[in-house]
DNA sequence: AGGTTACTCAATAATTCATTTGAATGTTAT
DNA sequence: ATAACATTCAAATGAATTATTGAGTAACCT
């Protein structure tokens, strides 16, 4: 054990929970790892759609996936041949939000890349303007508009109704349960439909967020074909028990 | 074989930033680095003190800093012959908390630890922020600052008293009997004001202890007191600190 | 049964990280 | 100027992490 002098002398024991959050930690300190979270966080997948997504190799993929595994960050399901792997809950969700933002905040060096990504970003598969126009005519959606009032005011997507990100909190009762919902914010730089969708989900709802913003639905209307095809099956289907299977200690 | 190829390509941009974000996590992966984030929580301090603090030789918690510096997470201020290492900014203490918050939640492994070490905690009832606030405006409680004289002074809750732990014993007098004490110290892995609160309930005192710590209070915007650089004493001067020996790191 | 699919495991080399040591800055006091 | 101090740097070591390979397991399909 270690000893160390001083006030902490005495607990060893908060030194091993900074081991383990440390742990946590280390779990998300990979690209490819990030990557495959964002994959999961919007719904649950298997490996070698995982690895196919990431581009990765099945087998590195499968490592990966039980590193975050082993952080408590996933768990899996067993269906017939596959092994499907999702978020562990919203809390997961939030972190890596909340890394995100914290690394767009403080890194200059991070800003520029910041902005090369997200003209392009697919990563959290936003519902594609084509996707979200069919599913309006549908009813299937709730469009929400997460702007400040004033630029709600000055023009917004049709149907949609607006609850400024900051005030979600205080009035998620009037966001009626049942259909999925669709964020938008100001555009591709934006990050209040990625806070939105997270606290949405943390409550239980099912959120997506969609491509870009107002602007650009206004603007163009017609979307490009995106990134990712549409999640396979049927997405928000997540069941939560995990069959705990073997585990091996690794020795070394 | 691999994927790394075709339509979806995952050509820089993207693949950059998740490595920058992996960049950040991979800061947090340590759990020196996550004490000396917590220390530093409490306002600004120089090498050698957070290297003491911690436990850790100065050239390694230099080095340390400097990898928490390069992820954006932590900027310095120089004067005179000391280096002042600080937080960048409040997102960082979000990230930190949403990382805690992650890892209890969805560790058995650390709920385990959690579980062991804070069994007291909850035994002590915390005070809610919002409890403490209502409270304050009434005037029915004392609210009792136990972190050192040092850390008070570069900010805490408005309205509180400052007596650190280690001179609880002998400035009971100092504490008014009558009204309920609320202690609070550096957040919710700090085992100071469990330890205060013990100590007023065995001398008869009604004490409970705030949830978490001043920087948690901060980060909602409540009311603070806050630091004023003034004229800086020395760094490192600790009421009862014994003199620094030979220091023994440790590995796990 | 034999073959395929989906995934995991074990062993490897390449890389990165943590820590220690001692020396090199740069600042302040004498 | 010299000494003392605070911090950083550089090199070395061992430990941990990564991607790759190929083998292993279990479910599924004729």
């Amino acid at each position: 054990m270690l000893y160390r002098k001083g006030e902490n002398a005495k607990n060893g024991s908060k030194q091993q929970l900074y081991a383990r959050f440390a742990e946590v930690a280390r779990a998300l300190g990979s690209d490819h790892r990030l990557e495959l979270l964002e994959l999961m966080a919007q719904g649950e997948r298997c490996v070698e759609e995982l690895a196919e997504l990431a581009g990765l190799t099945v087998a590195n993929a499968s490592q990966h996936l039980q590193h975050l595994r082993r952080a408590g960050l996933v768990t899996r399901r067993k269906e017939r041949k596959y092994v499907f792997y999702l978020l562990t809950g919203d809390a997961v969700l939030n972190l890596v939000t909340s890394l995100r933002v914290t690394a767009e905040r403080h890194c200059a060096e991070a800003a520029g890349i910041v902005d090369l990504y997200f003209r392009r970003r697919d990563a959290l598969e936003p519902v594609s303007r084509q996707e979200l126009r069919r599913r309006q005519r549908e009813g299937s959606v709730v469009v929400l508009d997460v702007r400040p009032a004033k630029e709600f005011a000055a023009g917004h997507i049709e149907g949609a109704i607006n609850i400024p990100v900051k005030e979600l909190e205080r009035r998620l009762t009037e966001v009626a349960g049942g259909r999925e919902i669709v964020a938008y914010c100001r555009g591709p730089y934006c990050v209040m439909a990625l806070e939105a969708v997270a606290k949405l989900r943390e409550r239980g709802f099912r959120a997506r967020r969609l491509q870009d913003g107002y602007p650009e639905w206004r603007l163009e209307g017609l979307p490009i074909a995106a990134g990712l095809p549409g999640p396979r099956g049927r997405p928000g289907v997540f069941s939560d028990r995990e069959p705990r299977k073997s585990r091996r200690a690794h020795s070394r």
